[in-house]
Parts: C-alpha cells; sequence; structure tokens
RNA sequence: GGCCACGUAGUUCAAUGGAUAGAACGAGGGUUUCCUAAACUCUAAAUAGCAGUUCGAUUCUGCUCGCGGCUACCA
C-alpha cells in the first residue's frame, strides 16, 4: 500500500538525515503488528542498526520520535526489542475508510492493455469431468477474474483432447452394444452417456482377457493382445484418414459429451470465449519442427525421429516427431502455442494443468524459447496438485466419489439439508430456496478448494461431507448476508460521518484489513494463487463478526458513531462481495 | 537409480528470514431478555530428523527418513 511506501521513505529520510547514509527501500521491512502488542504496523529494526552503530532499542526509540514528529500519520509508537511498533493516527484510519467507501473501483486496477490468454480445464472427450477438473476449472476461472482486477485483458480458453484411442474405444463399446440408444432416449448426461461406453469397453475387454494366458497383470500392458484393442486402432486408423462413417459417429459422441460438459460448466459458473481441439491441430505442428531443423535447433536422429537437446538445460533430449514422421503430443502443443499467438497476440499464455506435466511444459517453453520465439517467455503453467483421497490417489475406477457432477449434487443436497435445519428459509419462494441452496452449496465447494495454495496437494475425503461451519464459504457468506440485514435495516439516511471519532481495537483492524484489499489483489495476480483472496476474505470476515459481536451498530451511542459504523459494515460487505467474485463465488442476501 | 514437489496440533489448512508458529474442524467449558448462534468466547494440542548460514530459520543450504509425481517415438 502507498502508505508502507511512505513509512518506508520518510525512514530512509530520517537516516539519511541523521546518518547520513542512503539506506535501499528495500532493507525497511514494515509488517502488520502482531495482535498481541500495541501498534498497527511494525517496522524491523535489526537491519538498521549496522547503520546507527545504536542498539535495537535505542535505534527504534530514534526512528519512532522521528516518525511521530515528521510523518504526520503516526499518533504514538512503542518498541520492544528490535520492533518498532507504530500507531496511525484515528483520524488517518477514518479517512482512509472514507477514501475507500468513496472509490467506486476500489481493488480493480486500471487496464494495462497487457493481453492474457488463460487455458483451463482441457477434458478428453471419452469421459465426464472428475474432481480434478473441479480444482483446475475453479483455479482457471478465478485466475481470470483475478488477473482482470489487476487489469489484464484476459481470454480463457479451453482445450479437447478429443481424438485418440480413448475416444474409439468408446465408440467401439457404442456400436456393439449400444443399440443406437442416445442421451435422450435413456436420460443420461451426454458426457455420462459416453463415458459409461468407454467403461463398458473396459469391463469387456477384461472379460476378455480372461481367456488369456501369461499376462503381465499390468492391465495397460495387457489389454494390448484383445481384439478390442485391436479394433479400436484400426478404428483410430480409419477415423485419421477420414473414414466418413467413422468421423460422422465421432462427432455425434462428441457432440453428446461437450452438451453434457456445457450443463457442468454452466452450473459450475465457468465460460470460454474460444475452444481449441486437438482433431484439428494434432497435424499441425510439423511446420515448427521443420523451422528448428532449418534453423539446427532441433536435430535428425539416425532413426530419423526429430529431437531437441535439452541436457544443457538439465533436462533431456526430447523427441518433437516420431520417426515414422507423425506427431506427439508435444508437436501439437508447439503447433497450438504458435496458433495462439497468431489469434491473440498475447503477453502472457498461461495453462492451468496439473502438476504431473511439470516437465511438459518446461520442454515445450524452452523449444519455442530456442526457436527464438519470444512470446515463448510470457508462458507460464499454473500448476496445481492433484486432489487426492485419503487413501491416495482417485482412479477412475473407484468411479463416484470423484465425479464432478456426483459432487456437485451431493454439495447442493447438503445445503439444503443444513439450510433447512436451521430455519433459515422461512419467507422465501421455492425458486429463492433452490437458488440459495446453490449458492451456499457451490460456495462451499469453491471455497473448500481455493482456499489451499495450488500447488499443494488437497486431501478430499468422499466420506465426511465439505463442512459449513469455520473457515469455509458459507461462514463468509453468512457474514455478507448479516451485513446486508443491517444495511436493509439502516436505509438511505445515515450516509456519511464525521472523522472525529475514538476507534475502538476491532474497528481499527477491521478498516486495516479493508486498506490491504488493493494489495491482496496485486499479490494473488502476481503469485497466480486465488488463495491469497480466499485467506484475505476469512480474516475480513472473521474480524466483522468479532466487530458484530463486540459492538452495537445501529443501537450506537451516537448518531455519528452509528453513521460510522454502518459506514464499516457497508464497505466490509462490499470488499466480501467483490473478493468472493475473484473465486467466483456468489454471495447471498439473506441466508 | 536420476529429476521435481511436498512433510506444521488428532484432522484440514496459514505464516515477504523476524516477536510467544496462526486458524478451522474435532475435544472440553462459556455466551441468546442484545442489529441473523452457519456467530462470538475460553482451554488443551504441532514445525519429520540431523547439521550448516544468520543477530534471528517453519521459511535459505546440505544430508537422512516419509509420501507423491515425472523419468514414452502415451496424452
Amino acid at each position: 500500500m502507498i502508505l508502507e511506501q511512505t513509512l518506508k521513505q520518510s525512514t530512509a529520510a530520517i537516516f539519511k538525515e541523521e546518518f547520513g547514509v542512503d539506506i535501499p527501500l528495500d532493507s525497511v521491512t514494515i509488517n502488520i503488528t502482531k495482535k498481541e502488542h500495541e501498534g498497527d504496523y511494525t517496522i524491523v529494526v535489526f537491519p538498521l542498526i549496522k547503520i546507527s552503530k545504536k542498539s535495537p532499542e535505542q535505534t527504534g526509540e530514534l526512528l519512532g520520535s522521528k516518525l511521530l514528529e515528521k510523518s504526520g500519520v503516526v499518533g504514538k509508537y512503542n518498541v520492544i526489542k528490535g520492533f518498532l511498533n507504530l500507531s496511525l493516527t484515528d483520524a488517518y484510519w477514518l479517512n482512509r475508510l472514507k477514501e475507500i467507501s468513496e472509490n467506486n473501483t476500489y481493488g480493480t486496477f486500471p487496464a494495462n492493455h497487457k493481453k492474457v490468454v488463460l487455458e483451463y480445464c482441457g477434458p478428453n472427450t471419452n469421459k465426464p469431468l472428475h474432481i480434478g477438473h473441479v480444482r483446475n476449472m475453479l483455479l482457471g476461472f478465478s485466475m481470470s477474474e483475478i488477473l482482470k482486477a489487476a487489469g489484464y485483458d484476459v481470454t480463457k480458453v479451453n482445450i479437447y483432447n478429443d481424438r485418440g484411442i480413448a475416444i474409439c474405444k468408446s465408440m467401439l463399446a457404442y456400436i456393439r452394444y449400444g443399440n443406437n440408444s442416445t442421451p435422450q432416449s435413456t436420460g443420461i448426461k451426454g458426457d455420462h452417456f459416453v463415458g459409461d461406453w468407454y467403461v463398458k469397453w473396459n469391463e469387456k475387454a477384461k472379460e476378455e482377457l480372461e481367456t488369456f494366458s501369461g499376462l503381465t497383470g499390468d492391465f495397460d500392458e495387457d489389454q494390448k493382445q484383445t481384439t478390442l484393442f485391436k479394433e479400436a486402432q484400426e478404428m483410430l486408423l480409419k477415423w485419421e484418414a477420414g473414414d466418413a462413417e467413422t468421423v460422422e459417429l465421432w462427432k455425434k459422441m462428441n457432440d453428446w459429451v461437450k452438451e453434457g460438459f456445457q450443463v457442468t460448466y454452466n452450473v459450475m459458473g465457468v465460460d470460454f470465449q474460444k475452444d481449441y481441439f486437438e482433431s484439428e491441430t494434432y497435424l499441425l505442428g510439423k511446420d515448427i519442427v521443420e523451422e528448428g531443423l532449418q534453423k539446427n535447433i532441433f536435430k535428425k536422429r539416425v532413426d530419423g525421429a526429430v529431437i531437441v537437446d535439452l541436457t544443457p538445460d538439465g533436462l533431456d533430449e526430447k523427441v518433437l516427431l516420431r520417426s515414422d514422421g507423425t506427431s506427439v503430443y508435444i508437436t501439437q502443443d508447439l503447433a497450438t502455442a504458435q496458433l495462439r499467438h497468431e489469434d491473440f497476440n498475447m503477453e502472457k499464455m498461461i495453462y492451468v494443468v496439473a502438476n504431473e506435466q511439470d516437465y511438459h511444459f518446461k520442454v515445450l517453453k524452452l523449444a519455442l524459447q530456442k526457436l527464438g520465439k519470444k512470446w515463448a517467455d510470457g508462458i507460464y503453467h499454473l500448476s496445481y496438485a492433484l486432489v487426492e483421497s485419503p487413501t491416495g490417489r482417485f482412479k477412475s475406477r473407484e468411479g463416484k466419489t470423484a465425479d464432478a457432477d456426483d459432487l456437485i449434487s451431493e454439495v447442493l443436497r447438503i445445503a439444503e439439508e443444513k439450510t433447512k435445519e436451521l430455519g433459515k428459509i422461512e419467507g422465501f419462494t421455492e425458486e429463492q430456496a433452490k437458488e440459495l441452496y446453490k449458492t451456499i452449496g457451490l460456495g462451499a465447494l469453491k471455497y473448500f478448494v481455493l482456499r489451499v495454495n495450488p500447488y499443494k496437494k488437497i486431501i478430499f475425503n468422499p466420506e465426511e461431507s465439505i463442512d459449513f461451519h469455520g473457515h469455509t464459504g458459507p461462514f463468509v457468506q453468512y457474514t455478507h448476508a448479516r451485513i446486508k440485514a443491517i444495511m436493509r435495516k439502516a436505509g438511505e439516511t445515515t450516509k456519511g460521518f464525521e472523522t472525529l471519532l475514538w476507534l475502538s481495537a476491532v474497528e481499527r483492524e477491521l478498516i486495516i484489513h479493508l486498506s490491504e484489499y488493493e494489495n491482496t489483489v496485486q499479490a494473488a495476480a502476481e503469485k497466480y494463487d486465488p488463495s491469497e483472496v480466499a485467506n484475505y476474505i476469512y480474516t475480513l470476515a472473521k474480524l466483522y463478526n468479532k466487530f458484530y459481536h463486540e459492538l452495537p451498530i445501529l443501537n450506537a451511542a451516537t448518531e455519528n458513531e452509528k453513521k460510522f459504523r454502518i459506514a464499516l459494515s457497508n464497505e466490509t460487505g462490499i470488499v466480501i462481495k467483490k473478493a468472493m467474485k475473484l473465486l467466483g463465488i456468489e454471495v447471498p442476501e439473506k441466508m
């Protein structure tokens, strides 16, 4: 914040004056004062004693007295060991609150005209979305909101892995056992419908394997012996050859899947401005490989495969094109990256992809950089850890517990149950009640996922339902609803307040925290980390509840105090709503 | 084997190299003639281990142990 900057500068000026030394602003560390000590901000004086050549206490005392004298905002100070605790004047904080509440775009930064392309979700079209996609979508969507607030021009894109052997397995099982059924005829959501045929294929392949002997026990390996696998491979070849019948079925099934996904996207509240399809890009990329060969950056190995040698960068040799001239995964990613550069000419390209692919993205970025593509510097892999069950990684065969749609309906069900238990829906229409369950249920789920730092794995126990108390989405939502109740009662007659007030500790803490919001948005954008925002909101809500409990608002002793507390409540409500929006979470007016 | 993450109360998560490591859930106690008790409040409870750098280390370095991922002409 500006204030911290000011304090640093004042400190530097004082040191210049007292000791004739220019100190770098970075050497002044300022923290929020720990609550067991008196003060708002704390300057750590240890790093400064080398210059002052005095004890930490003396240095702190000197700096404190000078700041008190000159800064105009410091009301008092105390020194404990090497820590200088500064208390700013009540007037400063009251004016700060005014400033914030008069700023309609508080927490949103002016447009910086930098274009960001953000890829997230990246589903396969042979099975429904699972809990990993949920984390991905929440991170991706939230990151786009945060970057927008930080001033970036964000375009969200999706990538569909819509080709390959897996989808052929679904198609094959459908042809054999599907009897021309459809999602419509069966009432099954499209992505689940297609996923069921994928499961069917696996079942049948296992049945077939029972007739074999001399297996390795590794299904991935053994399945290759089955006729079902061979047929799927044949189908893939037909697809690649453009066989009309195969392509038609493929399109039909892909459309079902995408319709199904769209339903989930809508519930989750996520969207995309552009879709990319591997089926359209998997053949591209050879030009880029050729370009690399021309420039002598890539090499053709004796067996004919094209590789990039990344051993100087601490990585390995990586194959970019098979010896038979066909593409591998990274070939198309090189192409897709190039395509997006041409489509958007972006400054940054963010990939929200699980950390299993850390290596892949290192290679991708390096390969493009070696080709001299400057825009590749803007590639950032927002890597996140997997969601695991207490017993380890969710396997698709564990089925229901990891399915995204099941997870969502479960959390909505719990929201309904708990809300009814608490008798919170008096006066709600059926429609409004449904809306509330959705708000709260999704709020719980989204917050649960987003409050955790992306690089940390999330342990999710499907046996224990997601919590609605404590450090949760509903807690924050409840705080917002409380504030709105106050605002409804306060009406319009209480605008503005005089800054001649004495602040209590909670009020002061609340204003300080509100004034940290801008920093939080910026930090979250810089670190690509929505959990910064999630943790910020929790502290804000927690402080507000404390304030609400300790002090009367509508029944405050004086009219001015009342106006001030209403303004403080109002602003807290606004910031909660804004910040929750950055996480893609709605907040209710009543709950 | 090599490379990359991670390891904090019983559990799930916090902590720009700074003070007595914060919360939540769970456990045990308290608060409702008072603006929504999905709240507030008190108590017990943790840095995997060993060295090193530093005035100061959960944070940086090295080693050990543990867990996971990557190590494909799969995606």
